[in-house]
DNA sequence: ACTCCAGATCGACCGCCATCTATATCCGAG
DNA sequence: CTCGGATATAGATGGCGGTCGATCTGGAGT
């Protein structure tokens, strides 16, 4: 990305003619970018806004055969979403005995979330 | 959404021995789950986060002209991008002459934003 | 050891998305 | 009114994502 640029080629405008301020460039770096839209992306289904919800007000506590019965989905693919959830790095599980319990990992929305204000 | 649920049929766990605390219910509800996954959807995509970013430093003062450098990107897909931003209401465009000026519409990121907080 | 159950994974299906090229639209200049 | 340049749209294509039913895994209780 960000190339090199000089104003549009093929533009046979000079210096000082061109069609707004100097040259802009984003403040994000790439890199960045890339991270907050993969925290985006994971966020982009209802249903894991809801289910990440659902753990922030209940961090640590909530089994998995809880959230399933919350949604009209079958138990796959709530299973599904939390692994999307996870392999962003959003929320953890822990496995205890039959039952595994899920929780958002603090901090990971941080970026985002100040980013957005 | 949120069916009836007793807890898991074909469960013979009598009341009280359920694996965890009592129903969790999500504290964000479906209309303002699909809200702000839309919004999320919208920023999933690197590119729209950077387009988002160069846009809020120098609001109603970038044309597309001098955004489409900034990519490895055709024109139209920038152009598809920043279609899909201001789909999403995050942005919004003016014309003026050849050129057009987009900018982003403060507000529609904010429920995101204190969400994530 | 056998069985049952919670949860994860697999494979398939289908629709959506990012990208491109080609073309249309729109506007200013001459 | 024609020409050229700036954006937008259209159409095609390849890949990703959400959903399901079926199956695998692994812990508990008998």
């Amino acid at each position: 990305m960000a190339v090199d640029l000089e104003f549009s080629p093929k533009t046979k405008r000079a210096a000082g003619e061109r069609c707004c301020e100097p040259v802009v460039y984003p403040d994000v770096q790439r890199e960045q970018a890339v991270r907050m839209a993969a925290v985006a992306r994971a966020l982009a289904d209802p249903v894991r806004v809801q289910l990440v919800d659902v753990l922030r007000l209940h961090a640590g506590k909530v089994c998995v055969c809880e959230l399933v019965p919350l949604f009209d989905l079958s138990q796959p693919t709530v299973s599904h979403h939390l692994k999307v959830l996870r392999e962003a790095g959003i929320v953890g599980s822990e496995r205890r005995g039959l039952w595994a319990y899920y929780f958002v990992i603090p901090g990971v929305l941080a970026e985002l979330a100040a980013w957005l204000q």
